[in-house]
DNA sequence: TCACCATAAACCGATTCGGTCAATAGGTTG
DNA sequence: CAACCTATTGACCGAATCGGTTTATGGTGA
């Protein structure tokens, strides 16, 4: 594990984001370590003189996912922010800010939550345990629901924005180039719109 | 392929999902021929007694799918249907009734689309070549956008749109229930919402 | 009883799996 | 140049799995 931490770090980062996307995509059974050092540009002993073992590789990505998000979360959540558009951004920077680093962290992390391999599934369930579900208990935790129209339906729009987040985040995953910045703008003019539209003519 | 096609047809209907289900998922590669016999329920013979081999097997669930959905938007598209909203809704049904009848075909055709095996690769594309891309080109011609507020964005709109379909889509592929009426009435109310909010007064 | 056929289990050679290891290439130091 | 060191690799291992075939089985109709 030293041998990989002592690697230069944009080295470092290649060799994560190629095993990140490799098992988000096919998940931990389907994906070869000859897929990962392919993707990686390295030869599949190197992989093994990093990190041991494919299930270790495993393991530690999901432990180096897991500190990103909270690192990113204590740096930059407020829960003072009651406003529900403007907690939406602040969420959604978060999250953006975590892909800047790993583009494939979030569709790894999904098909974490969903792997079924019996080598992996109790670890992952022992390690998951730990830490909470960040995005549905505490990112509208405190927030402020009275701004909108009394016409709104709030379960409906919640369910929409939960479509959208999810087909959001997918096209991020695809995206190599760092059009991140354009993608988050169009985010949150998107959300203004529906404000603009949604919310009491007082609050805008 | 005579042999599989004087199955019972609910027996079918089970081997072609499971089959659409493995690919869908893993791709081409990645899907061995005793996933998809164990997903159905039957043994990997019968799978190469059936369809002959793998490649048979994927070309046929191509063309399969292609047909559907050809069917369906025969049967049930309309033209003269101008309205926006009503026009996705159109199309939401459409989607929804391929989906009743199979419903991991949306997302086999997708990882089809972006197949890159390249046992695979020509014949996709020479197949893909013939069935022209109707979500897009065909789905909103002749569509009146003239109802919409100016103060909409339209191009953000469509935007924001094409997240919520991919969301929407994703979490029908889950769906193992027929909660299918259930999420479609939620999206249609869904737009009725953005219409209630976007379209001038005098349309609604 | 026999012929037939759907089905599954056992099996085939070839490939790929996770993982190891000896050889090498390349830089550093004397 | 020689001696060393270490990062990296291609060849290799036994075991598993691949796509596909063959054989064994059990039921059905004549």
């Amino acid at each position: 594990m030293e041998k990989f931490l002592s690697l230069p770090s944009d080295k470092q980062k290649s060799i994560i984001d190629a095993a990140l996307r490799c098992f988000g995509i096919n998940g931990y059974k389907k994906t070869s370590v000859s897929d990962i050092a392919e993707a990686a540009g390295i030869s599949k002993s190197m992989v093994f003189h990093y990190f041991g073992s494919k299930k270790a590789l495993y393991f530690y990505l999901i432990e180096m996912c897991g500190n990103l998000i909270m690192n990113e979360v204590d740096k930059s959540f407020d829960k003072s922010i009651t406003d529900f558009f403007e907690r939406l951004k602040l969420v959604t920077s978060i999250e953006i800010s975590v892909i800047k680093q790993h583009p494939p962290t979030l569709a790894f992390l999904a098909s974490v939550y969903f792997e079924k391999e019996e080598e992996v599934r109790d670890e992952i369930q022992a390690v998951l345990a730990g830490g909470d579900d960040f995005r549905n208990k505490i990112a509208f935790d405190g927030v402020d629901y009275s701004k909108f129209k009394a016409s709104v339906d709030l379960k409906l729009l919640m369910e929409m924005l939960y479509w959208i987040a999810d087909g959001y985040a997918n096209q991020l995953s695809n995206k190599t180039d760092i059009d991140f910045d354009i993608m988050l703008e169009e985010f949150n003019q998107c959300l203004d719109m529906l404000k603009n539209n949604f919310y009491k003519e007082e609050y805008l």
